[in-house]
This record gives structure tokens, C-alpha cells and sequence, in this order.
DNA sequence: CCTTTTCATTTACGCGCGTAAAAAATATGT
DNA sequence: ACATATTTTTTACGCGCGTAAATGAAAAGG
């Protein structure tokens, strides 16, 4: 198969001009279904690909998408990154994965990075609190972006992600129902603003059955969140453990690092007579499912979430001119029985 | 801050000619120092940077390294894809990622990308097994690849991985000396080609040591090892339990499932005297350390490999003249001890 | 101070493609 | 078969930068 170097010799084997094929290219249903077929046909016997920096040079809005993530081994993000990705190709467009690697020097870069690639939009979920707010602010007047997962109020021109106070007040709900009323375990600086709405969504819901919220606030920085949550666990329990039998942790990787500690202290987690406590999470982290016992969750609806995240991204390319309002779509998680709590 | 369009403009500002900052671009050392701090200087005052679409055009390789990974929720490839990533930007690079998401069409269709897109040079870990081989080899001959994680035997400048035999013989070795000899358990049909090594290295250590293999193999296709695992567990329980009180799993993620359906059946994990079974993987995935029990492991050197892939990288692009032979750099994995073996 | 070396400038061309306008060829309807 | 609408070709320009060669200016050395 012989190579061809660019896009004029193409067009000459082709027996086509120039911006023909140019013009097939961009959009192969934009020639004649007869030309199209020649073009295919040369396509098989040559081989050529356009030359993609050639290409983006010269278009003022390239065809990719950026996509960043703030962890790349959480299986959390590389699951909703999967699904961003496939449904970006679906979409004709052409993605751009980054991490911010939990580093806001990092995400900095990742903006100035995908500034110069002149994407159509960027599908971001910031670091959260350590964002360099000013920096996504200036990047989100710049380029169509919209915010998933983690909000940051004002910016960006859509946000979707999950009601995180509904998440909890259906949880403390069941607990409650089914059990002692939970205890909360959350970070005492949690790296991302979905922590502060559950703490909230917390207090309001047991507030609303006439309980004490009670909160445990375990130490840690970073992003070992297992870590944290096995040690935050060890603590509480060689203090004589949480008041009453039962904890809600502000998420399912907390919630493993916790489950993770009961076991080493011996304790039984379930909702069953002869258990000492009930654990529950909040995610439906990809590895819930596995854990012993298989933990009570929160569902996120990744498919929906990404779904919709590329829906509002469609929207405001097509409407790049008259912007519309900034909307906020937030999805209701679903309750997970297992057997934890 | 002024918005500058194009470096003509920008020389004209910082008072020098296009030349001159173009060099300074591709090299700020290339520059007096004297220039080069009224480059700095008008790179404050004004908001420029370069086209990368106009500058990679013209290069006939560009500084980009493309990092491939076969599924990037696996935590496994999201951590090691994250360390490469870090390295590459260290080393001067701008990474660029991609999943082939478990599919040989889509890890074409990256192949295809990543030609187009010029890089120095590629870190693969192909998909194996479903892999088109052809297309690997062609792409291999195209870009200078280094491999990692799964060989395919000939094809890129270098692989960097596990010594998969000595993970399974060490751990054999250990099981063997604390107790009954392991039954091992793999996928019938496994994905990658690590696996075979490892089945194998699991026969020989067994008949050095004078025993019998016993090797289970469960059905199941794809990329969710951990439902594999468990359901592989549970009709084996249902059937009677393995031949001996000890399993090894071929990697981590099918002895999670294991894990899980041994819970799910009441059986008490462990090394410990009152255990029914001990059950032990391979690969020190981010969670094996809690499950529960926690797992007794091989740890892969996440850092060391991905240093040493990078390294074969930047070798394969000095050299790239004068070609040396493949090499291959084989990790040996260490021991990690902890509760369910 | 003058020569040599180093660095910067000028000039000019090319990369591979987008894209616009006008002319030519082909398809469509009657 | 003709007029009209559609598609293709021709021609020509521009994008932002790399890069080479020749010239000019500045730094270094004696």
C-alpha cells in the first residue's frame, strides 16, 4: 500500500481535486454519493490521513473535546472518564483526557494546555477546594466548559451532578427506618465541595425526624482516601466507637477504609441480630459491590451523568452565540441495599 | 493583560525578531541570557503562547508521548498510568492518554490517532490477547513503541514488565511452606498474556516442589474480573470448594470476587488456625489492601517499572539512528503479607 | 583598539490544509 | 432537449510557525 504525503497527492489518485476531498473530509456527506464512493475507494487502496495540525490550524474550533478528571486512579473517574470518552467519539468528536493528578499546579497546566488546543469544549471536574479559582474562572470565560461532579458556583456554563443532600437524606432515611439513627464520618478537610452539601443534607434530614446530627470529623490530607478512612475508623474505635451502632460515611472509599478497620478490630457489620455495627457509603464506588459485606450504598447514575454532561456541552456549542443561562442539573441517587447496613 | 495573536506580534513587543523567539521557544537556553529574560519579561506582560497546531506541523516529531492503557477504570493501569503520565512531563514531554477500552477496534482507531499525531514515541499496554496483531506491528514500525505490562514477543523497541513466573513461583513457594499447596484459579479464556505466564509458572513451581498442579479455570469474558472471581468462587463452593484449603488467583481483581463469595458462603479467610481457606492474588492492586481479610499479595514496583519505561523511551529516541536490539526488563515481584493467606 | 567568535536580524521559502469566489461540469425537473 | 439547481474544479490566498542562508551587530579576547 503506497503512502501518500498529503492531501493534494491524495486528490490526484483519487482523480479529484484539492478541496474535494477537502471537502469529504470535513463531512463525507457533503459530496455526491459517487464521489464519496471514490474517495472510499482510494481511501482502501492508499494509505492517507490528513494531517491533523495542518487541520487545526486552520479551523478557529477544533473537534476535540478535553476531558479532565481530578485522579486518575480513583476508579470513580477513570469509570466516568470511560464513559465521557465513548460518548464523545459517538458524538463525532475527538477526546482529550487530562488528570490533575490532585495537584493544582498540575490543573493549571491542564488549562493552559487545552487553551492552546482550542477545543469545542472541555468536560471538567476541578479539584474542588484546591482549585486556583481565579485560573478556572478565566479558563471558563475562554472556553465552553462545563462542570461535572464537583460545582463551583457561577462558572462554567452548566453543571451536572448528583443532588448530594437528597443522596444522604435518603440514606439517614433508611437507617433510620431500619435501625439506630447514623453517625457521619467525613473528612475534616475533604478536598471536594460534594463533602459539605452531605454533611448539610445530613444534619437537615435528622433534624427533620427530631434526632441529634452527630458528626466525626476524621484527619487526613490527600487523595488515599481508604487510607484515611481505616485510620479515621481505628481511632473512633479504640475510643470506645461511634454513639450508637450505626455510620454513615460521607463516601464509599471512606466507607472501605472503614469496613477495612471493623474487620481488623473483629467487629461484624450488617444489619443482621449478631452484628455490632452498620456501615453505609455513599457513590456506589465501583468496588462496593466486593467488599465484606458488600457495602450499602448511594447510586450515581454514571451513564446518565455523562449522558447529560455531553448533552449540555452540545448545547452550548451550538448556541455558542446567544448564551443561555448557566443550568445546573442535578441527578437523584438511588438507594443500594446491600448487606453492610 | 494584552492578547497577543501570533508570535510576529510578540516579537514585535518584546523588541526582538520572529526568529529569534521562535528559537527561544524551542529552546530557552539557545538564547543569550540577556534575550532571554526580555522574552520572560514580555511573556508577563502579555497573554501569548504559541500555536502547538502551527508548531507541531512543521516539526517532523513532535514532544508529545502517547501513554495507551487497554481499560482505564482499572486502578491498576489508572495508577500506572498516572506515574508515567508525572514522568513524562518531567522529562520535557507532553503525555497525551488513551484508553482502548477493552476493545481491539478502538485501540485501532488510537493507533490510527496516535500516527497522525506525530509523538516521539509511544507507551503501549496492549490489550493482547484480542489485540490485531498486525495493526500492533505496523504501528510498531511506525513509532518507536515501548511496551509495557503485556508482551507481544518482537514487536516495539522494548518491554518493561512483571517476571509473572517468579510472582506466581514466590508466591507458591510461600504457600506451600505455611500450609496446604495452592489450587490456582484463572479465567479459561484471560485477556492478557500475563496470565499464561503465570499458570505456568504455577505448574513448574509445583512440580519442583514434588506436587501436583490443580488448576480451575472459570468461565467468563471481559474486563469485570472481580464478578468473574466471584461468580468462578461460588460455583466452586457450591461444587464443594477447591481440592485443599488454599487458592491462588491468577491476579488480584479475581481474588477480590473470591473474596467476596467466600464471605457471601460464611467462610472464615485467613492463615489463622480456626480459617476453612486461605486466598492469595497477585499484583498488589490499590485495594487489596482492604478487603477483608486483607489480601496477601505480589507487589508490583509501580514506580520502578514505569521509571524504567520511560527510560527505554528516551533510549529508543536518542538511538533512534542507529536501532539496538529490543530489550526486555522483567520486574521481580515482592511478597506482601497479610492476612487471608 | 582591532580581530575573532558568538549571537541576532533580515529575507525568503515551505509545511499541509481551510476556504472563498468564479468558472465549469454534472445532475434534475419539465 | 432545455433551463435550472447542484456539485465539482480552478485559482488563489491565508494560517502560524520552522528553518535556512546571508548579513549585521554585539561580546570576547588579545
Amino acid at each position: 500500500m503506497e503512502k501518500i504525503k498529503n492531501m493534494e497527492q491524495f486528490a490526484e489518485v483519487s482523480g479529484l481535486s484539492r478541496p474535494t476531498v477537502s471537502k469529504f473530509f470535513n463531512d463525507p456527506d457533503s459530496v455526491r454519493p459517487s464521489t464519496r464512493a471514490r474517495i472510499e475507494d482510494a481511501l482502501e487502496r492508499f494509505d492517507y490521513q490528513p494531517n491533523i495540525y495542518a487541520i487545526n490550524q486552520n479551523r478557529r474550533l477544533t473537534k476535540t473535546v478535553g476531558i479532565v478528571v481530578p485522579y486518575l486512579s480513583d476508579p470513580f473517574f477513570g469509570e466516568i472518564a470511560r464513559v465521557l470518552e465513548l460518548n464523545c467519539i459517538a458524538a463525532g468528536f475527538s477526546p482529550s483526557l487530562f488528570s490533575s493528578n490532585g495537584s493544582p499546579e498540575r490543573e493549571k497546566e491542564v488549562f493552559a494546555l487545552l487553551k492552546s488546543m482550542k477545543p469545542s469544549g472541555v468536560l471538567l471536574a476541578p479539584l474542588g477546594r484546591f482549585s486556583d479559582q481565579s485560573a478556572i474562572k478565566s479558563f471558563c470565560d475562554e472556553v465552553p466548559t462545563v462542570l461535572f461532579d464537583s460545582n463551583i458556583e457561577g462558572f462554567g456554563r452548566a453543571f451536572i451532578g448528583s443532588d448530594n443532600s437528597q443522596f444522604t437524606s435518603l440514606m439517614v432515611e433508611y437507617l433510620v427506618r431500619s435501625g439506630e439513627p447514623p453517625v457521619f464520618v467525613e473528612m475534616k478537610t475533604p478536598p471536594n465541595p460534594n463533602a459539605r452539601r452531605r454533611r448539610q443534607g445530613y444534619s437537615s434530614a435528622m433534624e427533620a425526624m427530631g434526632l441529634a446530627p452527630e458528626i466525626v470529623q476524621i484527619a487526613g490530607e490527600g487523595w488515599a482516601l481508604e487510607d484515611i478512612g481505616f485510620a479515621g475508623a481505628m481511632d473512633m474505635l479504640a475510643r470506645g466507637g461511634p454513639a450508637g451502632n450505626t455510620v454513615l460515611c460521607s463516601n464509599d472509599r471512606l466507607a472501605i477504609g472503614f469496613l477495612s478497620a471493623c474487620f481488623e478490630k473483629g467487629l461484624k457489620v450488617g444489619r443482621e441480630p449478631g452484628a455490632d455495627i452498620r456501615v453505609a457509603g455513599q457513590d456506589d464506588h465501583p468496588f462496593s459491590k466486593f467488599t465484606c459485606p458488600p457495602l450499602t450504598t448511594i447510586a450515581q447514575d454514571y451513564e446518565a451523568i455523562s449522558a447529560k454532561v455531553l448533552e449540555a456541552l452540545l448545547a452550548t456549542i451550538d448556541e455558542d452565540h446567544q448564551q443561555g443561562p448557566r443550568t445546573t442539573t442535578l441527578f437523584e441517587g438511588k438507594l443500594v441495599m446491600r448487606k453492610s447496613a
